[in-house]
DNA sequence: CTGACTGCAAAGGGTTTGCAGTGCT
DNA sequence: AGCACTGCAAACCCTTTGCAGTCAG
């Protein structure tokens, strides 16, 4: 890992630690090494990924600690998700290219069309991943809806 | 339902007829019901709304029949999935505007960076969804580690 | 000290699969 | 008639929850 990505890792410890002692929440050992775990990732792991990841430093945990730590820091902020939350899986029967309206709090999903959009200007090195087949907007939001309800 | 939208579900139902005789698959009542019950939801709905809303004319329809027949029109391309296939959920400790590449064999997620697709151009009527948060890019794509494989 | 946190185990919810009966082609 | 398809029920996987012991502040 190069300098630049460690002393970001570092940043986002420190941070996590501020925000921690803002909010009341405890210091563990075991979140510390969560949080450092997913914050020095690359990839966008998921609970199991990360549990392997941190048992060589925490041979004891248990998955719901894991659990239990990623929500924790989802609500502080520190970290999101890919995706809708935890939704069974949703179909689409628009096959024509379009964008998502995506409703944060419901998960209510909307399309739109918009003929800019359809053509973006994706970056050159995105290809240095691998080949792409086509790219959408995805906006979030609280949908009307669930703004009534607050 | 306007008459457009109408005349949009017949020509998706005929797609789907066509491409079930191409590819050998049978024409049973329930898949017809099914997908039109898809084909005519301006939502995205899961499979358990599918479930609810084929019901009056599927009585004794089943969810394991519901769940074979979306993942089979998936596989003929007549409808997709939004987000991830069945995957669990993934975690980002990036907070910073940034866009995703996904990988749609493996679901490798990677971050790109780029300044002209954080300032998109948020079509005006998506306000009419509910309030916008934010919005981020997703490129769809096979990862050069799937395609290697292949 | 004391309430928040952890680990365990068991429950929960969405999704998939094996099997025997049914119905399209 | 043959073979794919369906419904049922049980299995499966990921995630969450209740509880008693533990630990940070």
């Amino acid at each position: 890992m190069s300098k630049n990505e460690t002393s970001e890792v570092e940043s986002r410890l420190e941070r996590f630690k501020a925000a921690a002692k803002d909010s009341g929440v405890k210091l563990t050992h075991q979140r510390l090494e969560i949080f450092r775990e997913i914050a020095s990732s690359h990839e966008h792991p998921d609970a199991e990924t990360i549990f392997r990841g941190v048992q060589p430093r925490l041979p004891t945990v248990s998955l719901d600690t894991i659990y239990r730590t990623l929500w924790m820091l989802n609500n502080l902020g520190l970290i999101s998700t890919l995706g809708p939350r935890r939704d069974s899986v949703r179909f689409d029967a628009n096959v024509a290219p379009h964008h998502h309206y995506v409703c944060v709090r419901c998960g209510l999903a909307r399309d739109f069309d918009s003929a800019d959009l359809n053509a973006l200007p994706i970056p050159p090195r995105v290809k240095d991943f691998g080949s792409v087949i086509g790219s959408h907007v995805e906006v979030r939001g609280v949908c009307n809806g669930c703004a009534a309800t607050t």
